[in-house]
DNA sequence: AAGAGTCCGAACCGTACGGTACGGTTCTCT
DNA sequence: AGAGAACCGTACCGTACGGTTCGGACTCTT
C-alpha cells in the first residue's frame, strides 16, 4: 500500500475540492477535540479509534501514519475557517473603518479560540522535526491566506484615498502587532486573557484607532 | 530520597542565589546544545547522559525527573539573559530615546535567539500538561521581568516628560506589538526571518519611531 | 589507611505507543 | 442472492524511553 493521503495534502492546491468524506471529518472533529484538551500526547492513534469508534487500520489507510494525521487534522481546521465577506466595505470611510474592525476582531477571534491555539501548540512543538510539514501547512493555510486578504482590504482603503502607506504588508504586520501585541504568546504559554483582553471588539477598535493614527491618510 | 530540585525550582523566589552548580550548569548547557538543534524530542535523559558525559543517576539526583531537568534547563538559560543597564539614560530627549531602541533591539535579540525560540517551543509544547509548570517560568523568569523593567523605563521617560500615556503596561504592549509584529509566532513556527527583519536595530528604531508617533509628548 | 560520599557507565525493567495482521460484520453493487 | 469492498474490534509485535539498580573508581575526611 502507499500513504498516499499524507503526500496529496502536504501538495494540493488548497482549493482542491473534496479533501476528506464525511466520515473522515467526523474523527478528524474527534481527533481536534481530543487536541484542544490534552494537548499533542492525548492524540493517540488508539485513543482516536476509540473515541471516535473506529479502527486503527482505517486511521492507517486514511491518513498514511500519525503524522500524515497530524497533517490531516490542520487542514481540516484551516478550511474550516471562514472571515465575513468584504463586499461594498468601501462605501464611505466610517463604513471602512468599521470594517478593517470587524476583521481584526475576526482574526483576534480566531488566534485566540481554544482550536487555533491547540493547533499552533501542536505545530510549534513539532517545528524542528519531520522537515517541518505542519509548520508549513498552518502558516500556508492559515496565516498566509489571512495577510493576502488583509493586504487586500488595506490596499482598496488605499485606493480610496482612506490610508496612507508605501508597503501593504509592512502595513498589515503592524496591524497585527497593535492588536495582538503579547497576548498570543501569553495564551501559547497557557496564561489566561485578562478580562480587558477577553472583550474582542474594544481590543479591536483600540488597535485599529491606532492604525489610523499611523497609517490615516 | 525526594526529588527536592524539582520542587525547589518552581516555588524559590527568582532571586534565590546560586541555583546550580558549576558542574550541573555544564550539564544544562549540554541539554541546551541538545534542545536547539532537535527540539524537546532529541532531548532523552540517556542522550544527555553521553553527550554531558554523566550518568542517569546523577541527572536523577540533580533533577528529580524528566520534568524537573526541563524546568532546570528553562531557569538556567533565564539567568543567563542579561540586558544593558539603564543608568543616566533620560540625560536628554535624543539619548532617551536611543535608549529606548537599544532595549527593543535587546528584547528583538533575545526574542529571535534559537536558544530562546527552542525554549518557546518547549514550553508551549508542554502548556496543557504538567500544570503548565514551564510555560509559567518562562513568564516569570522571562517575559514578567522584561516587561517590569520596559515598564520601569517608560515611566521614567513620562516623567520627564518624553512620553504620555495613562497605563504604562499598556504602553509597552503596544510598543511590544509594533517591535514583534508576527515575526516570533512565525520563526516559532519554523519560517526563516526575512533579511529586513534579521536587521534588528532598523527594525527597533523603525519600531521605536511608530511608538513615538502614538505616545510621544 | 579505612570508611563515607560522589559519580560514572552499563545493564536492566516496565510501559506506552506506533504500526500491522486478522477474523468477523455491514454495506454496496450487479 | 452472492461477490467484494470497506470497516470495526482486538490482539499482537517491536521499540524507544523514563526510571532504577549495581559495581567499580575516585576523592575527601578523620
Amino acid at each position: 500500500m502507499m500513504p498516499a493521503a499524507a503526500f496529496d495534502i502536504a501538495t494540493s492546491r488548497p482549493d482542491a475540492a473534496p479533501e476528506f468524506s464525511p466520515r473522515q471529518q467526523v474523527v478528524l472533529q474527534h481527533a481536534l477535540t481530543l487536541l484542544v484538551d490534552g494537548g499533542e500526547k492525548a492524540l493517540t492513534t488508539a485513543g482516536l479509534a476509540r473515541t471516535a469508534s473506529c479502527s486503527k487500520e482505517s486511521l492507517y489507510k486514511w491518513f498514511g501514519d500519525r503524522d500524515g494525521l497530524l497533517a490531516a487534522v490542520v487542514a481540516y481546521q484551516a478550511s474550516q475557517v471562514q472571515f465575513p465577506s468584504e463586499t461594498g466595505a468601501t462605501a464611505d470611510p466610517e463604513t471602512f473603518k468599521a470594517h478593517v474592525s470587524a476583521f481584526v476582531e475576526a482574526l483576534l477571534g480566531v488566534l485566540f479560540s481554544e482550536t487555533s491555539l491547540a493547533l499552533n501548540r501542536l505545530s510549534i512543538g513539532q517545528s524542528n522535526t519531520n522537515s517541518n510539514r505542519l509548520g508549513h501547512l498552518l502558516l500556508v493555510r492559515g496565516k498566509h491566506m489571512i495577510s493576502a486578504r488583509a493586504r487586500n482590504m488595506l490596499e482598496t482603503g488605499r485606493r480610496h484615498g482612506l490610508l496612507k502607506f508605501d508597503d501593504a504588508e509592512d502595513a498589515y504586520q503592524v496591524l497585527y502587532g497593535l492588536a495582538i501585541r503579547d497576548v498570543h504568546i501569553r495564551l501559547l504559554l497557557g496564561e489566561a486573557a485578562s478580562p480587558a483582553e477577553k472583550d474582542l471588539k474594544a481590543q479591536a477598535e483600540m488597535a485599529v484607532g491606532r492604525f489610523y493614527q499611523l497609517f490615516g491618510a
